[in-house]
DNA sequence: GTAGATGCAAAGTATTTGCGACAAG
DNA sequence: CTTGTCGCAAATACTTTGCATCTAC
């Protein structure tokens, strides 16, 4: 897993410094959406000299580099998560904030179909829904 | 039109001020997603000493009536549309930062359906679809 | 040894807020 | 009158950056 994201940082000609072998393990084992706050929480944890100047260069490296994901939900503030083989989109729950994530074919090609159809090439997209749980 | 916006304000209570006025007004007749800076630099052609912090606290009370609606693209600050009767999404040129506005009816049925099978119902949702324009 | 990375604190943006003066209802 | 609103400047939240020091390669 780590060897991985140390073999992407590599090819990008970016050393692999401590401070980033820890942010990217703690970011590889999230399985949630940390913000760079949270992230910087958990790393301390690890080493505690981290500077969250730091985090913040690194979840952005991490990010051009395609190795982790960011998102803007309805807040101040970006959350991140560890780039999935398969693309997934979100739903939040407006009353507890948890974040589900779904995938669903059909909406992902009709979004290809729409955009053509405006004459253009879809190079990314972002669906979010919000919700609140029924009662079952 | 602008009668629809003084009414709304009205119901809910607020005063209707000169600097409200003449926000939702140049807000009503925006037919792009302005962010607080330009609507604050339209605002100010019209009265120059309305404070940037009015316009903030405006489109807040704009928004919170479902009179303009909030929008954040991939930048870090908010824009504002007035809102529409017909819902719809956006796609924005990933190279010219254009915006086109598009209704997809089917994509949002699946979104609804998409929602009930996780176990929530959908009270809003946010679809962005970045693009580069195809040569014709 | 050298280019790139870090830590710190200062600087930048975008946005909110406390407060005394003011105006709408 | 009274309550909400305004303008101003200070404050906040998130993020970036200049610089001297340090470290991976």
């Amino acid at each position: 897993m780590s060897d991985t994201i140390e073999q992407k940082c590599l090819a990008k000609g970016a050393k692999l410094t401590d401070q980033r072998k820890i942010i990217a393990k703690v970011m590889s084992e999230s399985t949630d959406h940390p913000d760079v706050d949270e992230l910087y929480n958990r790393v301390s944890k690890i080493d505690s000299k981290i500077s969250i100047a730091t985090v913040y260069r690194t979840v952005k490296l991490l990010e051009e580099s395609g190795i982790i994901e960011r998102h803007d939900f309805k807040e101040g503030k970006s959350r991140y998560e560890p780039s999935a083989e398969e693309h997934h989109d979100h739903l939040i729950d407006i009353k507890t904030g948890e974040i589900i994530e779904f995938v669903d074919k059909e909406i992902e090609e009709l979004q290809i179909k729409v955009a053509n159809k405006l004459g253009y090439k879809l190079v990314d997209h972002k669906l979010e829904l919000y919700g609140i749980k029924k009662k079952s």
